[in-house]
DNA sequence: CGCGAAATCATTCGAAAGTATGACGACAAG
DNA sequence: CTTGTCGTCATACTTTCGAATGATTTCGCG
């Protein structure tokens, strides 16, 4: 995890360094045109921004899900509140379904379809697929929904 | 859901105009200091780049706030743990969703498929496929997941 | 450092699922 | 008797799923 927070710090830099290359040589045709600077400060901030923004999204998404998966786990103790819901871990480790496998279960729970998981886990629909198929392997389904039937008996989703 | 989508889509706009606006604040000093041009151009565009950053974290998290406040309305009204579920009927004569396809979402729920559903109820798969596209399409959802999903936020099966 | 487990992605192909449209009989209400 | 709803079924077509398989990369752990 921690690794992982070193190599998005190293990434950030790394763009750092190519937004501001980038923007050196944007500067040439800059002062060779010579005219319209705000358009070419709008539109570069435009681009940094947009760009910015994107990389957020792009990085946080990843952590985003572990985070609630430690509000998931969290909850097993503490929270009174509704259906206490408590992630069955042991009976994760018995049917050896990994992390990955338990988040796209909760995402076809939700009712997305394969292609939709993929976007919101910024992979490919083939990845996604591989994942469900071994899911699915596991838990002794042959269907997406009933892979969600047994994963609420299970105990392995809400 | 579709409403913050919109919300986004004005804050990215107003960002868009403050960015701007900013920007050519930016610029007047930049005229006037008239030198290294490239540190400022920089320093705009690592301004920017993090402001981005920062927005996409921020708008992320909301999201994710939300989420999480549905998930926990979720848990307080349809599964009081002890109900033994209480059919929404108001909803479901909002919906026209008649008896058969109540019945034809119940075992989907149950994880099967529609051949099994046709032979459950003696009936031509066809059938099933007819019931499920309309239900389907009073439920506005896309996906017998997504219907299972929809119909369980809804009250209509447990 | 090497090893194994995870995660990623691709290709292919058959099976389900879903859409669109039309049709027919039963039955209740007007 | 007409109208409308419901349930039934079919045909044709598109899309999505899922299985099988192999390959590559990443990462944690001795």
């Amino acid at each position: 995890m921690k690794k992982q927070v070193l190599i998005h710090g190293l990434i950030y830099g790394l763009c750092g360094g190519l937004l501001i290359a980038a923007l050196k040589v944007i500067e040439y045709r800059y002062v060779v045109v010579e005219h319209s600077i705000e358009i070419y400060g709008g539109l570069t901030a435009l681009v940094f921004a947009t760009l910015g923004i994107w990389l957020g999204l792009k990085l946080t998404r990843k952590e985003q899900v572990i985070v609630e998966r430690e509000l998931i786990v969290e909850r097993e103790v503490p929270v009174p509140v509704g259906t206490p819901f408590a992630l069955n871990e042991k009976r994760l480790q018995e049917l050896a379904i990994t992390k990955r496998e338990l988040e796209i279960l909760g995402l076809i729970a939700q009712g997305l379809s394969n292609r939709e998981i993929a976007e919101t886990l910024f992979v490919s629909e083939n990845t996604i697929k591989t994942h469900s198929s071994r899911l699915f392997d596991k838990l002794s389904a042959k269907r997406r929904t009933q892979a969600v039937q047994l994963g609420k008996e299970l105990g392995l989703i809400p």
